[in-house]
DNA sequence: TAGAAAGACATCGTATACAATAATTAGGAA
DNA sequence: TTCCTAATTATTGTATACGATGTCTTTCTA
């Protein structure tokens, strides 16, 4: 793996894992001492990083790890309610015993992260789930794009999530599982669905004030 | 616009267009001496296109405009297949005739285009009208997905589409016009869903070989 | 003391320089 | 001639330099 993937990698894991929260500042002259290169190479990554929308580069001010506005965030929780249950049927012709086992294993190591706090980890595993559900569709263009979708909610669940939403996401993976085994196409995508929306759900996007705060109101008599 | 910005869509408006072919080198100086810039600048927006599957990077050998082998090309007209046709409803419920009206001058536009062999505006109208469309049913995150879907397809036609397979794509958008003016859904979602895999299947994506002739197979005795 | 202006500092944008790698050409031997 | 090797050229990768912009601090005045 080339240099600028390395860096790439280690950060975006940093923002997904919520090591840098939404609003984090990144100067590149200190990640540039940080990783051990020039500011060229921490340049290439931010741009692209800002291209994925984890980061935002505005003219002359800098990078920081995007804090999803609410509009941003539904948008992509139902980008994924729109993608991810359509995937199931196409998934459901190549499943079979040796890929359920695989996915068995990945809840249990979800589990067990949950279970030790490992939150970073379990962050991790969540979006890993998902993406690899979706490969297996065999759309590598789709797969692609639900996987910025999983990292970019991970992002959101750092700005509006509940205390432990993230292990509420997780639900419990395992019952979509039992599903596909058992080759209930409707059910599993219906499963799919309600999963979903129940974390689109669980997010507090009622009203940030966060900007443009009506101090009159707050403060004025 | 930044400076950026502006050679990103020339360089991008290039190669939808096909002005830039399939495999077509991207030299750095040369396009750094062309838009009066450093290196510095064109390596950005090469890096951009690369991420965006426009052109294809290659270590310490240059770019090049993307040529999609068959599997990109089947899946990038798959993915448009799963989307477009279920942003129908909810593009539906904003629809007026304001809209109907601008969306109908679009395919005045495009027809004009098309009969004057103006390929490139031919092009760039299409795009839109998918775009824009997509735009309406108000998810941007979706919206810009489809308009990166788009334009590949472009890039897909110009390396696999039959001899005016463009104007082919064009169909006859006015058609669903007239099914979202009369407010038909499931009528317009079979129609882009049909449309896009009428585009789909008029690729010739059988076996091109071009790489790993068989010489033996070919001369040998 | 509060506010404004000016300077110092930090940070980014862009160009350039040099090293590293690949492609090409020229030269020599079989 | 044909093939292989070596030198040259072209092109990219990375670091650095310098000017431009924004931010912060200090100082002066009302």
């Amino acid at each position: 793996m080339s240099n600028d993937e390395i860096i790439y990698r280690q950060m975006l894991n940093a923002i997904v894992e919520h090591q840098l929260p939404p609003g984090a500042r990144l100067p590149e002259d200190r990640l540039s001492e940080a990783f051990g290169v020039s500011r060229t190479g921490i340049r290439k990554v931010l741009q692209r990083l800002a291209l994925e929308h984890f980061v935002v580069i505005e003219k002359n001010k800098g990078a920081h790890v995007n804090r999803p506005n609410e509009a941003e965030a539904s948008e992509v929780l139902d980008s994924r309610i729109l993608i991810e249950p359509q995937l199931i049927p196409a998934l459901l012709n190549h499943w079979n015993a040796a890929h359920s086992d695989r996915f068995r294993t990945m809840v249990a190591e979800e589990k067990q992260a949950e279970k030790n706090n490992q939150l970073a980890d379990s962050i991790q595993l969540t979006a890993r789930f998902h993406y690899e559900l979706a490969t297996l569709a065999g759309n590598k263009v789709l797969a692609d794009f639900v996987q910025q979708l999983c990292y970019r909610s991970s992002l959101i669940l750092a700005a509006y999530g509940t205390r432990g939403s993230v292990g509420c996401e997780c639900g419990d993976h395992s019952e979509l599982l039992d599903l596909l085994d058992q080759g209930h196409a409707d059910k599993a995508q219906h499963w799919m669905s309600h999963h979903l929306k129940h974390i689109k759900s669980s997010l507090i996007l009622d009203s940030k004030p966060e900007e443009n705060i009506d101090f009159q109101k707050l403060f004025g008599r």
